[in-house]
Order: structure tokens, then sequence, then C-alpha cells
DNA sequence: GGTATCTGACTGAACCGCCGTTCATTCTAC
DNA sequence: GTAGAATGAACGGCGGTTCAGTCAGATACC
């Protein structure tokens, strides 16, 4: 096992390939055309196809979560940490398409992904919304009797679906104008007195 | 083709199957065990094993957006509407496990559902929502400034989320009880006024 | 520096199990 | 007796995975 990034070569084609065709119509051939090897090279870097994916995800969920927190200690306020979160979402998916194509509506392939692999980086990215509503809370700037964790379901549920309908409407428009709209109804919704 | 339930009896037991392992991990075989025919016999009502599934969302969305037009009606004020919704959104869900299963996990195949398939089923839902949020600025109840389009793929979105963490999560609790909550922070989020 | 030997990453054709689909046959109702 | 619904064994091809063979580069020895 030489090459340390190949498995890197060979995420990114997957991303492009199943973007291309989605999971199960794709071929490992596919893949590994695409990465420019033959297609027993992939196994000696992944066990089974279903890794590909479940790697895909893992790694890309945790560079996403690493990047907004890193994003958010810049930021004071929970009411501009929320809209920074927002921006961010939107922001990531748009300046990738293949990777949002992927996320948005590959990856929904029920039993293999949502349980069980990706529970752990899912609930990661829940914690950091979940933090900063707290925070918020805390601040006295959101109301206090506010159900923490429907909220922060209801906040990732929205950015989530205005990004699909984003991806299947064919990123007819730009996803981020969408993320001042997205943050102020949900800050008036949760928010203490007005926006 | 004698039987005129035998499709029906069909997409019931593909429900229970599919809710059980996924779409892609079940045989056309275990859907014919599980509705007590042979598995040719599907082959009578159904061209392929694609067909079930497509059919099977059309029908239970088409099924869902009557019963919500239905109960609406009974109902004056846009804002106990929207309450409504919410709350019948997540009771079907709740007294539907294994539609619920296959609902918020299964059917979110890529390439095959939401595009094309599904379009005009899960449209019609969301026009259902903004005809509601419209009425709601109409009376003035709702911000005329209010990005309608945005704030229906919010609710369905936030709904949905909701609906998807309580099936991931085994259904540990009861579903209804965040209809309250959520209906509560939209409604403040998108209201004129305070609620 | 040159040659021989070795190592192990890489290849891709072939394998094999799986499963959607078919269709010759059986059954049932009239 | 017949039409047509139902059956389920068998088929076919598809595609994930394997593994015997290749070859580029490293190592050893002269």
């Amino acid at each position: 096992m030489r090459d340390p990034d190949k498995p890197q070569q060979i995420i990114a084609a997957a991303i492009r390939v199943f973007a291309r065709g989605g999971y199960y119509n794709s071929r490992v051939s596919d893949i590994a055309r695409e990465a420019g090897i033959a297609s027993g090279t992939i196994y000696l870097y992944f066990k089974t196809k279903d890794e590909i994916l479940v790697t895909l995800f893992r790694e890309k969920m945790a560079e996403w979560v690493a990047l907004v927190r890193r994003e958010l200690a810049a930021e004071r306020n929970p009411l501009a940490k929320i809209r920074k979160i927002v921006a961010l979402h939107f922001q990531v998916l748009e300046e990738n398409p293949d990777l949002a194509e992927v996320v948005q509506v590959e990856l929904r392939q029920g039993q293999k992904f949502f349980r069980g692999a990706s529970a752990h980086e899912v609930s990661a990215y829940f914690g950091v919304i979940s933090d900063v509503l707290e925070e918020g809370v805390g601040a006295g700037l959101i109301r206090r009797d506010l159900p923490v964790k429907v909220a922060t379901k209801m906040l990732f549920g929205a950015m989530d679906q205005l990004a699909t309908s984003w991806v299947l409407g064919k990123r007819g428009y730009r996803l981020t104008e969408a993320a001042d709209p997205v943050a102020t109804i949900f800050l008036q919704g949760v928010c203490a007195h007005g926006v």
C-alpha cells in the first residue's frame, strides 16, 4: 500500500460517479475508470463497495463539522452564529455540486447509512447547533422555554430541505440566496423578543 | 386479471417487506411470500420491481394530500390550519410505522423517486402548505414580506426531519408530542405579530 | 555503474452467486 | 370444456469480488 492519498482519489472519483448515476446504478468498475486505475486496485484500499460510501460520508461529514466549529469560534453572538451556520451550510453545498448531489440524494439510502454508519457524525453536527441554541438561551436572547432538541432538528431539516430542493431543481438558482430568509424565519421563531 | 384489490395487497405486503429490510435488500420473492402469492403473480400486476415502489409512493402520497385537503376544509383560521397540518403529518406517520419507515428512510433512493416519479405528488403537498401561508398573508396574520416558497420548504423540512429522527430513533417516544412545539416555533417565525 | 533479484502495488479477465423476470404447466370457476 | 389466473422452477446476465500474473522500482551484490 504505497500511495497514501490513493483512498482520497478513489473517494473523489466515487463522488463524481455517484453524483452522475446514483450509488446502486454505479459499478465499481466505473469508479475505477473515473479514478484512472483498475477495479481490483480499489480492493486494496476498501473491503467492499459499501465501505467506499460509508467512508466517503464519514470523512466529508467530519470535515464539515470541523469547518463549522472553526468558523463559529470567530463569532461571539449566538444569533450571528446561527446565521453563520446557515450561510456556511448552503455555501459549502453550492461550491461542491457533486458532493451536494451525493449527500442530498444518494446518501439517504436507508438501512445502510442513516442507520449506524452515519449516526455519530450527524449527531456531532446536531450537537454544534444545540450548543449554539443553549448559548442563546443562556444569554437571554432565545426563549427560555425553547425545546432545544426539537428546534435543532427543525433548523437542520429546514436547511436540508432547501438544499434538496435546490439539487433536485437542477440547481437553477443560487442556494445561498435562501440563507438570510431561512435564518431570519428561524431566529424569529426561537427568539425571546423580536429579531 | 381478476382480483381488483390484489395490487393493493401486493403494495401492502411490499410496505411491510421494505420497512423490514429496505428496497434493494428485498427480493421480489419476499414480497410474494409476504402477500401469500407466487412471485410470478406479481408480474401480472406490475411490470417491474421498480414499478411497485413508484406506485406505492404515488398512491400513498395522493391519499395523504387528499386527507389533508379534506381535514383543512373544516378549518377557517390559517394559523390553525398550519397547526392541523403538522398534527396530521405526525399522526399519520405515528399510526403507520411501516409506512413511516418506508417513506422516511427507503423512499429517498435518489434518481428513481425524488427525481421524476414523485415530483408531482410532492409538489401537490407543497402546494397545500403554500396556499395556507398565502391565505395567512392575505388575512394579515403572516408577515406580508414572507418568502412563501422558502417558508413552505422550511416547514416541510422541519416536519420531515422530526419524522426521520423519530423513525431512526426506533420510535422510542411519541412523535405527536413534537407537533405543538414545531407549529409554535414555525408560526412565531412567520407571523406578523406574536403568536 | 551495472546486473540480478526481489518486492508488492497494480491489473483486469474470469468467476460465481444472486435475483429479476419469464413461461410451460397446473389449477379454478363457470 | 375452456379461459384465464396463478404457479414456481429455471434462465440469463449482471456485477462485486478474486487472484494469478505483470511490471516498476527498490535492494543487494559484484
